[in-house]
DNA sequence: TTGATATATTATTGTCAACTTATATTTGGG
DNA sequence: CCCAAATATAAGTTGACAATAATATATCAA
């Protein structure tokens, strides 16, 4: 039974993974993915991030201005600092995954129930 | 208690980070996304994937061999065939997470519910 | 305006992952 | 035993990403 057998359209799917592996490759890196789940726990500021991360400045705002010009965070300006908080709510979905996951027996990055 | 802000001990989540990282690298990349997705909706051997995905056949072996010493996949030699299939759960969990979040209203890879 | 702090950008470099090409291994048929 | 098909492995090349170092921009305070 072939029928069955397609769930999605070849293209349609390519176009998909294609998404996905964006977001992917975001997440796929330690030090940004600890970045991001900060963030997602509690908007930050770089010097903030900088401390808890232990990653030098240039670094992190190298990273995330990749993640800005890509719609993942929002950046907002509160003085001399920089506050950043997840902005694309897959990626916030895609962590709540790889909390349940990963991380021994705690809860999610969100604070309500979802 | 402390002070309800700290989820999990810092070491831990670097631990937990690093597992993730090392499972979101295996599927940042297209055809190997493809890939899995196909092998977690249908066991597949190498030439089918050979065709229905486009790659060469080297490539083909070269990442199934990765995701194979990495406990992902399973192998199994039929004849002259070799079939593989998701071995690892959680990439299962992670695949399905991506299905519904990029995939245009569709089912994900597993049949039943879970 | 000047200085100090916070953040961003740029150029350079080093590392790693994936593709290619070529060759090796396994299996079944004759 | 020999051949062809299916899969795996190895060596070499290339390209992308991240760290570093240096510099630039923005904001506030004096």
């Amino acid at each position: 039974m072939k029928t069955r057998k397609a769930v999605i359209e070849p293209e349609a799917l390519r176009g998909a993974a294609t998404q996905a592996v964006n977001a992917l490759k975001l997440l796929a890196n330690r030090e940004r993915l600890l970045l991001l789940c900060q963030i997602a726990n509690s908007r930050s500021c770089v010097s903030e991030l900088e401390e808890s991360l232990d990653i030098h400045q240039p670094t992190l705002s190298q990273q995330l201005g990749v993640l800005r010009r890509d719609g993942i965070v929002n950046a907002e300006r509160d003085g001399k600092n920089v506050y950043y908080s997840i902005r694309d709510p897959r990626m916030l979905e895609i962590l709540e995954t790889l909390y349940r996951i990963y991380c021994p027996s705690k809860a999610p990055g969100k604070k309500g129930k979802h």
